[in-house]
Formats: C-alpha cells, sequence, structure tokens
DNA sequence: TAGCAAAACTAACACTTATTAGTTTTTTGG
DNA sequence: CCAAAAAACTAATAAGTGTTAGTTTTGCTA
C-alpha cells in the first residue's frame, strides 16, 4: 500500500540505502532482518526486491560509498602544495567532517565491513590498506623534510586514524561540545599533544 | 564424545567463554553460532548447556569482565601520588597492555557490547560512562595544576580512548612494529604531539 | 480512459537459529 | 567395582532468516 516515496534528491534505492544505514548502524548488519528494514520504510519485505538485488548488496554500497569518498579527498590533498603538517590536518577535519556529516555510512563501513562477500570484502580491505599506505608515507615524507618529529610513521598514522574513528562516541557528548571546538582540540592534540 | 577439558587455570565454562571471545571476535555475536562454537570445543552444541546458562550469558561474562579491569586499574591508579600526566601515561600503557594480552575480549566488549540485553546494557553504558567520566577529571586537574595544556577534557579523553582502542587494527601490522615501539611513540604522540 | 510498466502485495520455501527434553555415556568417589 | 553425579548425546521445537513466485494494485502516458 504505502509506497518507497523518493527523496527530492535520490532514487527509491537511495532511501533504502540510507535507512538500512541506520538500521545495520543500530541493530548490526547480521541482527537488522530485511522485514525490519521494510517496516521503517512502511513496505513488506519482498517488496524491497523490485529496487534492490540483496541484502548484502545494500552493505556493499554503503561501505565502498565512504571508502571511495576517503580515496578520493586523499587523491586531492596529495596534489596540493602544503606542508605535511597542513596536509594531514586537512585529512583530520576530512575525517572528523565525514564522521559529523555521514555519520551511519562512516558507522557501518567502520563496523560492519566484515560481513560483506567476498570479492568485496578483499576489494574492500585492499583499498582501505592502500589507504593507510599512502598516508604513512605522507607522515615519511613530513619527517624526512623536518616537518614532523622522528617518530614511527606507522604508530603515528594508527593513532590518528584511530582517534578520529573514535568520534563515533562523541554522538553522547554532542551537548557538551561544539563541533568546532571538537575539531580544533582534536587537531591540536593529535599534532602538538597536551602536555606542557 | 570429545569431552571439554579445562585448562590447568580454569573450569570448563572458561574455556567455553575463551573460545567464545574469538569466535565473537571473528564472526560478530550475532553470526555466531552455538554449533560453531560447540564445534571448535569438539563437541555438540547442546552440551555447552552444561556449562553455561545461555548464549548472551557468555556475552556478559566477557564484557564485564574486560570493564572491571579497567575499573580497577583507574581505582589504583587515582590513588598514586603521581602526576597527572603520569598518571594518564600509566593509564594509557595499561589500555595497551590489556589490547595486547586480552586482545580477543577487548575487542568484543568494545565492539558487540550492544547486544548485551537489559539490565546489562544499561550497566555496562553506565560502567564505562563512570570510566570516562573520571578520566575527565583527571585531565581537568592537570589542567588546573598547570601540568596540561588548556584543551577540552572531554575532547582530550576522547582522542585518548579512541586511539587506544583503535590499536585492534594494529596487529595487521604486528611484523613492522615492536610492542615496546609502538607503546612508547604512541604514548609520546598522545601527550606531546607529532609537529616540531 | 485504456493499457502498460512499476511496484506493491500474499504465500511459501528452504534454512538456520538458540534452546529444551529425554536418554546414554563417561567420570568420579567411596 | 559399583553407584551417583556430571556431561555427553540425539531428536525435536518454535521462531526467524533472506529470498522467490505469482498475483494484484498503482500510476503514468498515449
Amino acid at each position: 500500500m504505502a509506497k518507497i516515496r523518493p527523496g527530492k534528491n535520490g532514487s527509491k534505492k537511495d532511501v533504502i540505502t540510507q535507512k538500512a544505514a541506520v538500521l545495520f548502524k543500530t541493530k548490526g548488519y547480521s541482527s537488522a532482518s530485511m522485514r525490519e528494514l521494510a517496516e521503517t520504510i512502511g513496505v513488506e519485505a519482498p517488496s524491497l526486491y523490485n529496487h534492490i538485488g540483496s541484502k548484502s548488496e545494500l552493505l556493499q554500497i554503503i561501505c565502498f560509498k565512504v571508502a571511495d569518498a576517503f580515496t578520493s579527498h586523499l587523491d586531492s590533498t596529495e596534489r596540493t602544495g602544503e606542508t605535511v603538517p597542513e596536509k594531514i590536518e586537512a585529512i583530520i577535519r576530512f575525517h572528523i567532517g565525514m564522521m559529523l556529516n555521514d555519520f551511519d555510512e562512516v558507522y557501518v563501513a567502520n563496523h560492519e565491513w566484515k560481513h560483506l562477500k567476498e570479492p568485496y570484502l578483499s576489494n574492500f580491505l585492499n583499498q582501505r590498506r592502500g589507504y593507510e599506505k599512502r598516508f604513512v608515507q605522507l607522515v615519511e615524507s613530513g619527517i624526512e623534510a623536518g616537518e614532523l618529529k622522528k617518530t614511527d610513521p606507522y604508530v603515528a598514522v594508527l593513532t590518528i586514524l584511530s582517534a578520529v574513528r573514535g568520534l563515533e562516541f562523541w554522538q553522547h557528548h554532542k551537548k557538551n561540545i561544539s563541533a568546532a571546538t571538537l575539531e580544533d582540540d582534536m587537531v591540536n592534540h593529535l599534532l602538538n599533544g597536551i602536555a606542557k
């Protein structure tokens, strides 16, 4: 009866995907059922299959949308003439922005990717490893140029990526901290530390 | 036929719980089946119920074992006469140590807690919120004492906890980075930054 | 307004799930 | 070595899973 109404910008498939992201985030991919997803849309489960191929396709779309966004941002950052610390700052700010604006998708990509099916699982992991590797190379070049302290570049990248990824549990503190404060203080912490 | 053999230190229930942690980590709580858990132990699924109450009890045990370990470490850290930066360093090192030594359990506690049933879910979240709150207070006192830079204490705690939590994906780089390097560099990064 | 395509519906299938009941085997202790 | 307790087994249940088939309704366009 109820018809899937496409948002002003987006097909019906996009609407389903977005609702799926919220549901996968809340319940986890495995615990989220197609019947439940259909219910949040106001439709019976089999009707979804007029628009999508399978449940796991929804996960693929979400994960690769996020992965592609980060990859293409890194592409353009690498091409700027900024110093390494400036580039790192830009990357951190982009991660934080993604976390704040596309929280559902980013959360799902970070937490539910293991339920991707082959060959998507391998593709996703390769893409992520490639991203990390390029980030490590960026840090290495900054150390060589004397713009960064001598430290293990892997650990530095690990620390930065982990810190921004953890923003998911900032959602609970939204009332206490503004997005601007969060972004500035975290950038500062990760670049300059907190010890006096 | 095959009997559950208790490890030298631990009941049969402990053996099951430990294997469950590995399985929950690998497949996720919802995707992990009792049949599969039983198989890794070498027994039929219903036999497990001679030792445990339910699948979700296993998750409870794992999550609260981890939560209690962190809480009680914070208890003792608060009572030392160290400076605030020293206390923070101790906390970071404890987190890293837990990640390296009890990886399976910590991973599950961090990723699968949402599948806890009430009232355990609320208890767990309350315990975690309490931990964060006490950590924030510690940072606040360090700022007041002039031992830390003036920064938002929530953001600082968020950054530190997120960074150490992300150590889960260091497992893939084990060959490249020693545990000692990792620990020292991360502590240094989080306290002093990487920018020159 | 007739007809066609899109998209909804109901019914069903083939599986998997955690868990219980009832029974048999194994281990333990006197 | 025998009895009691512990722990394994098989069989079964009730609920829930993603998905397909077949049919009916809806909505656009000619």
